[in-house]
DNA sequence: CCAGCGAATGAATGCGGTTTCATTGCTGTT
DNA sequence: AACAGCAATGAAACCGCATTCATTCGCTGG
């Protein structure tokens, strides 16, 4: 292995100033500069991070931790995350929790040790699991918020209500909620935007509870059912997957959608174009939060930037949402 | 933040007795270690891992290194490296190369840099490059033979000899192929086992190519209209998101699928299942091959332990193939 | 013409562990 | 009783780089 010594003494030069020409080029003569660079490229040289990062306190490394890099959202802010680390020069450290709450909190403090700061993704973890592993080292939340944490969240309040007034305007009078897991934060939020938005700001339009699900497709079974037995002729689900396993189980039954019954999802995963019908979803801007959440650990912007991002999201009207019944559109 | 001489100091030893009581216990008094174990705790000790690697020239650390973390059988490598790397008590580097064949050697050797070896996905750089890359450091291939690199690769031509086995089983005497990428490594190696077996192995089975397409879902339209055209009964496709979009498009025009045409894809994605036929397809192990590699790279097992890993692929039919012409089926 | 200044460089130190080598104090053997 | 041998520990030397501080040298300005 070559080090900077070996580069320094090739050049002619101390190691002070081999170093100085490959990380501080402009504090020593252009003619020794590209010397060092030169010799530096013949010799094969790189730069051993581990001393670099112990030199510098430093490492160049930020963690993400997720519950599962297998689902495609997450998957989408891990691209996010990776593209905007190396715009900054960063490397990314990644750890998949499976889904553990247990042993999130584990993982999550052990990549701690090795970077300058973890990205939280959907963290299960407790409240004070999470002031625990804010004391270790710099913490950004993802699609969660706690305390003072820096964190970057969905508008899905808008969302559902943007959902909702489609539908209104659709004609549909009567609307089934397919919910999350009891244990989601987000279900929460969803449900009492549900409440206050038809209760509140649209006329006429009811909301019937379809009750918790497992936010994945065969769940759709159930809540097709009893959405079909609700008498409500538009459904939203917490999730793309058990939108799109309600629409395969309403189909399955000779329900037809839209014709029938309209279903919105949410998250717009790849797969919602590509079903029959292309989903009508509310799109979660994914990758741009995993790219937020870089930002905001690396703390790029003045020191009082702000911190915490609340982004946007996206109704998506495709084909799975059609007029309600008849007489009732607008 | 704490450091060993600070907890060495607190418990009354030495920096080197308490690194000692911490990462080799067995060498130092029982009641000294435990002392020493106590106040690291009492202390909330960190081991600073830069400082570590430093010393002991071993970062703990792997790169893994791929084309698109979004698309379902890198996330599904990754799941595995990941979970394999746990175990055996390494961190992960993740990159993403964004399917730039351009950036991919840059990119793995920087990771390189960092860790102790770096796991190759399915890499588009050239042949020199590989090695170049060996040169700054192990490197394990999955999807992808080279030299002597080591390797974990697929048994695929079993996969389409099962494939074709099954369809001609079903009936089927003309089955069309709609290839992958030209450039593909494993496009070539599926077309000469199919030549291979229908020449030799099946009797009375002509295969008829289908041309190249990208390994998307939208390329299905071309390929379903060039298989409607061609008069073949049965489809193998390169790929599961291309074999949908084949389903798709043979539906939208009327064919039945699997009644007048039967579809077979390439992975086994998790949507294959969701479908509508539900996929027969060849599944991949693409999870194991992300331990296998860990594994490799790792050097877990003798020294001349094997350097090449083919995983048996498996044929899973599902309801999109079905009896081909009447009269032939067996 | 010389004091004084700034640019360029080198010597030395530290980052936080690990590891070699030497030292100490015992136990057990002859 | 003396000594070999061993277990437990400490002192000190790295690991490879960054950085502070001191030094040298060529210039500028009074």
């Amino acid at each position: 292995m070559v080090t900077l010594r070996d580069v320094a003494r090739a050049a002619g030069v101390s190691p002070a100033t081999a170093s100085r020409a490959l990380g501080n080029p402009d504090v020593v003569a252009v003619s020794t500069r590209e010397r060092v660079l030169r010799t530096a490229r013949e010799l094969g040289y790189r730069a051993n991070q581990a001393a670099r990062a112990l030199a510098t306190g430093n490492s160049g490394m930020i963690g993400l931790v997720l519950p599962d890099i297998e689902s495609p959202f997450f998957a989408s802010i891990a691209k996010g995350v990776d593209a905007r680390a190396r715009e900054l020069g960063s490397a990314v450290l990644i750890a998949d929790t499976e889904e553990d709450a247990a042993l999130e909190f584990e993982i999550a403090a052990r990549v701690q040790e090795r970077v300058e700061g973890v990205i939280l993704c959907s963290p299960r973890m407790s409240r004070a699991h999470l002031e625990e592993l804010a004391a270790l080292g710099p913490v950004v939340l993802v699609n969660r918020e706690a305390g003072g944490l820096p964190s970057v969240s969905f508008d899905t309040p808008a969302g559902v209500r943007e959902a909702l007034v489609l539908l209104h305007g659709l004609g549909h009078r009567s609307v089934g909620y397919v919910g999350g897991p009891r244990s989601a934060w987000s279900d929460a939020e969803r449900r009492s935007t549900l409440d206050a938005v038809a209760g509140l700001e649209v006329d006429g339009l009811d909301i019937v509870d379809l009750g918790h699900h497992r936010p994945v497709f065969s769940s759709g079974v159930a809540a097709a059912d009893a959405a079909a037995a609700s008498g409500a002729t538009a459904v939203l689900c917490y999730n793309d997957l058990v939108a799109l396993g309600v629409i395969r189980r309403l189909q399955s039954r000779g329900i037809r959608v839209p014709e029938d019954i309209s279903v919105v999802g949410f998250d717009d995963i790849p797969f919602a174009t590509l079903a029959a019908p292309p989903l009508t979803t509310v799109a979660v801007p994914w990758a741009p939060a995993g790219r937020a959440a870089v930002d905001l650990l690396l703390g790029t912007g003045r020191p009082q930037a702000p911190q915490h991002f609340r982004l946007a999201v996206d109704l998506v009207v495709r084909d799975s949402t059609g007029a309600g019944p008849a007489g009732n559109a607008e």
